[in-house]
DNA sequence: AATCCTGCTGCGAACATTCGCAGCAGCGAA
DNA sequence: TTCGCTGCTGCGAATGTTCGCAGCAGGATT
């Protein structure tokens, strides 16, 4: 697809190779339309093509560059599985998590811009809040109930 | 010691059984003087009494539901290794923690009271930011540097 | 004090993720 | 176009955590 020529340049743009592994991993993370697991990430490169063998560990690893270099994003949340997302550039939402049954939203908090500056003024820290997962109690499960 | 009574109490008082090894387990958290792994409290739970044979699964098991309770709190961090710390009741702290380094620092944000409206207004959800690990690059490892 | 219900525990297996190592391949230089 | 450095990959093992199940034990009731 066409975005392939981008993911190429970000990647060696930040000094990083590009390998066949790395193109076909993150072009099918970006072209999917929900956030993703290591495992069906590479579902979905088997899908693509495949002969394409490509091992977990270098999904995993892959994803744990990209994250670095900011070009997707990993959620651990309870499940127990990490989940990833194409990270488009200057966006940014967050993730809340019921902890009693699992259900999750996603909103953009401009309150954490905020929590961004303090963690800078008052630690040195430059905190990265684009993507966070937060725990919390849904509307249903939570004491107070439906009202 | 003295304060293994209020253990007690809190358990109960939350429709939980009260076992010695619950009671062991949080009384080795609640004075240990900084945060635990689950395997470091099983070593302080043997090592206040050899004969005590616990479980690790237990141990995960009695933190997973003393965080529930909001008697700990557990944090996954980067390091791979989820570490547990007793929450005292009312009391607020965040942990950033430097994806570079894995250097750590506690602080006390006021801005993520602001986020903990915003989220009850926004999707209705109680969310709970009293612990919270926040990933971010320290003053050595960001791109500015030093200054 | 004895009884019962069911929540809790220990065990071992399963799962998700990371690590160590030897060999391969991207990409800059010649 | 070839060469060489070294970053990246695949494999398999190790680690950290969760799950399923059978039996035990807390504590309410009598």
């Amino acid at each position: 697809m066409s975005c392939e020529p981008e993911i190429a340049q970000a990647v060696r743009d930040r000094g990083r190779r590009l390998t066949i592994q790395r193109a076909k991993i993150l072009s099918a993370l970006r072209h999917a339309d929900e956030h993703q697991s290591a495992e069906q990430i590479l579902d979905r490169v088997r899908g693509d093509d495949p002969l394409a063998d490509i091992s977990l560990s270098t999904v995993y690893r892959t994803l744990e560059t990209a994250t670095t270099l900011q070009l997707t994003s990993e959620l651990r949340g309870a499940s127990g599985t990490a989940v990833y997302e194409w990270a488009e550039p200057g966006t940014t939402h967050h993730h809340i998590e019921c902890t009693a049954c699992g259900h999750t939203e996603v909103v953009e908090l401009t309150s954490l811009r905020l929590a961004e500056a303090e963690i800078r003024e008052r630690a040195g820290f430059e905190a990265d809040i684009r993507h966070l997962a937060i725990p919390g109690l849904c509307r249903d499960c939570r004491p107070g109930g439906d009202g």
